[in-house]
DNA sequence: CGGATGTGCAATATAAATGTTGCACATGCG
DNA sequence: CGCATGTGCAACATTTATATTGCACATCCG
């Protein structure tokens, strides 16, 4: 019962950045602005069912959004949560980075 | 033949990343230093085995380093190589920051 | 030595992810 | 209106991931 909300969540942020497809399409969408997914799957050798399945993945994940603009919708990146998930990250590993030095210096220092 | 290689290996890296018990098993690693996957396993509700797969997904993704001691083997965090994916990240959605906000500065000022 | 403990590998079961096809429906445009 | 185009949903096939059990082998220690 100790396991941490915060876990689950970022592993689900994690997991939709683990896929080489779905790379692909943040990629894509940060350089473009927005598109939707019958056009980012044209040069995709994927089905657009395929792709809107991955940018669902994404948005679930909450590194898109989509805006429907009547007949198509339109995904983009939220490039502020990404960059949030990042530096998240970032910090974890830097404190990760100074505890293991730490336990270093005590195991050489005792 | 215009995918990037980085694109496969960031994401081999992130979908390690991408489940619970991984980040459970790196905050654990990340805190006490180093222990075996036997050790790793007894708070968790898996079995030994499922824990050192996990730990072989970690390593082969770059984020652990494991040493034999003997009889046991070793596991502890690479917290550098973690802060460096962490970074390019970072870097990655800041551009990505840039550049949208550029693609809306111009949509609003043509 | 001999039991206890830690590892690794194989076989297997189950669940989840990924991708396709087919079809119904909504929207834009000549 | 009528056709082209974009979406969404469902059924299905295939692959991959996760986890378990069972067993053989190595290593530590009393």
């Amino acid at each position: 019962m100790s396991a941490p909300v915060v876990d689950a969540r970022a592993a689900e942020v994690f997991a939709a950045l683990g896929d080489a497809t779905r790379l692909t399409l943040l990629a894509t969408l940060g350089t473009t602005g927005a598109a939707t997914a019958t056009r980012l799957a044209e040069p995709l050798p994927v089905t657009r069912q395929a792709v809107a399945r991955h940018l669902r993945v994404l948005e679930d994940a909450g590194l898109v959004r989509s805006t429907k603009h009547g007949r198509d919708v339109l995904f983009r990146v939220d490039a502020d949560a990404l960059r949030e998930r990042a530096e998240w990250l970032v910090a974890v590993s830097s404190a990760w980075d100074r505890r293991l030095a730490d336990l270093r210096t005590r195991a050489e220092r005792p």
